[in-house]
Formats: structure tokens, C-alpha cells, sequence
DNA sequence: CCGGATCCCCAGGGATACTG
DNA sequence: CAGTATCCCTGGGGATCCGG
């Protein structure tokens, strides 16, 4: 990317991670760890393989990843992030927090990976009563599947199914993260397709971030 | 911007924001409230008035910023965030924290500006004795004034010059901001062209957001 | 199938000039 | 002062091809 050529410290980020693409790769890393190529490309739909191709080098020139050969059984080189790059989590999550505001827009060309619905609770959400038993909430969305595990005060996330959960939310994407990170509650949550199964009342335990009262 | 088309609260952002000189103008808005279209041509060197322009009808649909006709003694059109785009401000200190480490390069083709010069201590310094007495230090660098008011566990900033300052700090941008903010030491700070003048214990009462221990 | 490299086309950005 | 108009050129998108 053409340099802005000002001394100020957003400038310059914007001049190693302003390019097209660069953060989205970035975010890709961190949810999925150290990725292939091909991973990547998956993880990124819509991004054209000479485009990838280009970033990781020059992603790799700035330090912000380093690119590993992978021993035998994997044979293929990994891409994984620096320190540098996995300091960049906390400008990520705050861009993702602003973003939430359009999630509630339907856009039905939008592609969906079961990786963004299992990192937006786990980002944006935390779980109000730390000293409650903890509770397991399946996530099922367009396919994707993901499991939130609450408690000790904080939510996390994985992809898959869980065996015995609390609560089971079921839905379209914008239902499912919507009610979650509250930018919509239960009634209209439901009204555009999220079908419960298993305790509601849990839902109670979750509190999105910046944010001081209520719960999704 | 073309749209990624991801159902993703970090990929909606970057269709809003992630367009070249987008964030930057944001930034102008904040540091600088409402402007003018000269203010923001000036406070952005390397724009083109037609991009400047494009950007600022694309942030009015987006609904980021206004543009609202001043009254009398001005009669110009005054553009400024929304609250929308007002809460945009934690995700540019994310980024600007995490560019801090590529202010120590020198760039002598990059503009500054006093506006660069006072946010950066006030988003990313701490003050860390809130009981202690109020301090007042003068920053000057590449002919850009600013004063930080270091007092009950906060620093702000202005622009211009202090009328009794404790401590004065001169020196080109990189020695004033890159002791300010922690990537240098005063040692380091010295050999590369600081200049101090009145009480430098007072430099002890800051310490740069995001580290446990020590000061500039 | 993986990990790219190459080629062509077009939208978006940059520089300059011009106008109400 | 506050933009618009114009032209040029780079960088991104899409498809295809190639070596391992």
C-alpha cells in the first residue's frame, strides 16, 4: 500500500494493515491458528489466490507472520502470526465491536463460516455471574455449529457440536449472533426464525459488552 | 468500497470504514470536531480534494458524519461525526496503540501536525499518582505546540503553549513522542535530539497505556 | 489436490486544473 | 473557500495455467 507519509502512529498501522484484504487475513489467523494456504483461501471467501499470495508476502516482509514448513505428516508450509501480529487482537476486536451495530442487516449474499459464529460471543460477550455453575450453549446456524461454554465470568467458544448442552439456539445467522451480542432481543430474535430448545432462562447469564445492564 | 460479502462484524466494518483515507478523517473529526472541508484537506496532506470529497458524501449516507450549514460568522458548511461515527474513537486508539511501534522510524518525508502531537499522549498515557499534584508539560517539535495537563490519573492534551510550564520537552517528533509514549527511553531520547527544560521527575507521573511497570 | 504464478480487464485512487 | 472535472495509472478481481 502507497504510504500516507504522516507521522502519526494510526497512520503508519494503516500503512502496514491498511491494504485491502490484509485484515481479514489477520482475523483468519487468530480464529483458526497456524493455516495452509488453502485454509486461508477457504477462510476467506471471495479473495482471489493471487491477492492471498501477495499479502502473505508482504504480511511476512512486515513481521507480522512467519511462514513454517510443517513436519512430515502435514508437509505444507503453515502460516502462523508473530508477537507483533497476534498484538493486533485487541484493534480487531474493537472494530468487530463497532461492526456489530450492522449485523442485523440481511444480506443474503453474505457468506457465513461456522468460525464467525463462534467468535463473535466469545469476543463480544461476557458472562455475568462468575460464581454460578458454568453452562453449555450449542450454537447451530446455516450449517455452521458451535459450542459457548459460561462461566468462571467468561464465555468461550469452540466449532462443533456439544454432547449435553443447556440450551440449544437454532436459527439464521443475524437471529443466532444478533441476540447474542444484543443488538436484538429474544421476541424479534424469534420472530426472525431462532427456534430454543433447552433452558432460556440462561440466556440471562450472558451480558454483551460494553454495555451496563440487560442481558440478550 | 466493494463489500466482502461476510457475514462478519470486523468484515461489515471494513466495508464501512476500510476504504483508503476513510479512517483518517475520522480521525481529523475527532482530534479536531467539526471542520470545515479546508480543515480536513489540511489536516490530511496527501489527499486529493475529489477523493475528500467522495469520502465525505460516502461517510454522510453511511451516516457517520453530518454536514450541517454553521450560522452567520462562519456561513460555511461544517461536517461532523455522529454519534456513530463518534464510536469509532476506541477502535482508532487500537490501531494508533498498536502503531506506536513503528514511531521510533524516522521518515523524513512524513508531514506532522500539532494535533498529532497532543492526541498521542492523551490516548495512549497514563498518570500514574492521582493523589499527587496537578503537572503541566510543553511539548515542542518541528514547530508544532502542544501542552499535556498530567493530573488526577489522567493526561490531556491541547494544542498551543503553557504559560508556566513544569517540564518542557523539544526535539523532532520521534525523540518528544517516542519518550512519551515508551518505545524510547530519555537516554535514547537525548541522542537522538531531546532537549529538556525545568523539572524532568516529573516525567515519572506517566506511564504508557497497556505496561505494568517503569516510565518514559 | 496443494501452492501458487501469469495474464487481462476494470474500478478506484492520485495529480492537476478549473469553476461557482 | 468549497468543491467539480478530467486524465492517468496503479492495484484489485477473475480466470486460467503450471510445477510438485
Amino acid at each position: 500500500m502507497r504510504s500516507y507519509d504522516q507521522y502519526c502512529s494510526i497512520a503508519r498501522t494503516l500503512d502496514v494493515v491498511g491494504d485491502r484484504w490484509t485484515l481479514l487475513i489477520i482475523r483468519e489467523l487468530l480464529l483458526q491458528g497456524p493455516c495452509r494456504f488453502t485454509d486461508l483461501k477457504n477462510g476467506l471467501p471471495g479473495i482471489a489466490a493471487n491477492l492471498l499470495s501477495t499479502r502473505l508476502r508482504e504480511l511476512e516482509q512486515a513481521e507480522l507472520i512467519s511462514r513454517d514448513d510443517a513436519p512430515p505428516p502435514i508437509a505444507t508450509t503453515l502460516y502462523r502470526l508473530t508477537e507483533t501480529g497476534l498484538a493486533l487482537e485487541p484493534a480487531l476486536k474493537a472494530l468487530g465491536l463497532w461492526g456489530l451495530r450492522y449485523m442485523t442487516d440481511v444480506r443474503p449474499e453474505d457468506a457465513f463460516q461456522a468460525q464467525w459464529l463462534a467468535y463473535a460471543p466469545a469476543w463480544f460477550v461476557t458472562d455475568v455471574d462468575p460464581e454460578a455453575p458454568p453452562v453449555i450453549i450449542q450454537l447451530n446456524s446455516s450449517g455452521a455449529h458451535a459450542v459457548l461454554d459460561v462461566g468462571a465470568g467468561r464465555v468461550s467458544s469452540r466449532i462443533g457440536a456439544a454432547a449435553d448442552p443447556d440450551l440449544v439456539l437454532d436459527g439464521p445467522p443475524h437471529a443466532v449472533l444478533g441476540l447474542l451480542t444484543g443488538v436484538i432481543d429474544i421476541e424479534q430474535a424469534t420472530q426472525i426464525g431462532l427456534t430454543t430448545l433447552g433452558r432460556r432462562e440462561v440466556l440471562t447469564r450472558l451480558r454483551p459488552v460494553g454495555r451496563e445492564t440487560g442481558s440478550p
